[in-house]
DNA sequence: AGAAGGCCCTGACCGC
DNA sequence: TGCGGTCAGGGCCTTC
């Protein structure tokens, strides 16, 4: 369930291996991911030096030298190994031993980019729910995918005025509202559940309702500010994880231990003790503690 | 137009 | 041990 730190913690493993090297070849073990790979992509991608690695949303965008972006969405189950002299180094929330004779041969492992210096570069994606694009920066704006997509949390805009904008005259519960992706870019089940508990909002408490005559409830100065918060902390252990990825199995993101609410149904809210509750809003659990959440 | 639900896909897990 | 059902969920698409 890669969201932002995930996919920012992944991105961030990948740049010093992608920044400044050419792609020499590439080699496609299906015809596409969630989607069809678009036209001749391995051939567009092959002699392309890749200059910049960013991250919007959930995405993980590439600007190459031939003036494309090639855009990665990890999906459910997609993650990166880099292969640097032979050795396989995973990158990516998950790792799980392969049975496969050789990293880059298993049944799941539909990409491989190879580098000018011999680098290999293995995407696996078991649920194929993961997207790759390539299409020219003009294009980058109208993007089916990109166009619309809300404010990133972590930046400068946004604050409470402007979820306060945002969530004027919603009804949708705050729950569905901050997984909305043209509000708020890369939130996830995980980090919203979090937040809100942080914030003690209740997740089924309407978005419309943090609205004032003049202005807007001071909680959600708090919310925007958990937000910010959990995923920071988030994307710190994420590194964490990351530099040490060759000594351990990786299963567990080291975010994952502090989990307040999230999949932690009929335990003990770790602030008033009471039982943290699930409940399904738009098809998705919701963890939250009935107690500490109004 | 906005909201809700379906769908894609496979692995993990559970009960029998 | 094996098998079938259920769940996980990001984001597009269809339906209401």
């Amino acid at each position: 369930m890669p969201e932002l730190p995930e996919v920012e913690t992944v991105m961030r493993g990948l740049r010093p291996v992608l920044e400044g090297h050419q792609i020499a070849h590439v080699t496609l073990r299906r015809s596409g991911l969630r989607f069809p790979f678009p036209l001749r992509f391995a051939d567009r991608l092959a002699g392309k030096r890749i200059d910049t690695l960013w991250r919007r949303a959930k995405y993980i965008l590439a600007s190459l030298d031939s003036g494309e972006i090639l855009l990665i969405h990890l999906g459910m189950t997609g993650r990166f190994t880099v292969i640097e002299g032979g050795r396989p180094k995973n990158l990516g929330e998950f790792y799980f031993e392969t049975a496969a004779a050789e990293v880059g041969e298993g049944l799941h492992d539909h990409v491989a980019l190879t580098l000018e210096n011999g680098t290999r570069i293995i995407y696996t994606d078991p649920r194929r729910f993961g997207v790759m694009d390539l299409f020219p920066e003009a294009e980058a704006e109208s993007h089916k995918l990109l166009r619309g997509i809300g404010l990133e949390p972590l930046g400068n805009a946004f604050d409470a005025a402007y979820l306060a904008e945002r969530f004027k005259g919603k009804a949708a519960p705050l729950k569905a509202a901050l997984l909305d992706q043209r509000i708020i870019a890369g939130l996830g089940n995980i980090y919203v559940c979090e937040a809100l508990h942080r914030a003690g909002l209740s997740p089924r408490r309407k978005a419309g309702t943090m609205l004032r005559k003049r202005g807007h409830d001071p909680r959600l100065d708090d919310l925007v500010r958990h937000i910010r918060e959990v995923l920071a902390e988030a994307i710190l252990a994420g590194g964490s994880t990351l530099q040490d990825f060759a000594h351990t199995d990786g299963s567990a993101g080291a975010f994952q231990q502090r989990f307040l609410v999230y999949d932690r149904e009929g335990q003990p809210c770790m602030r008033c003790g009471q039982a943290i509750e699930r409940l399904v809003q738009s098809g998705r659990s919701t963890f939250y503690c009935r107690h500490c959440q109004r």
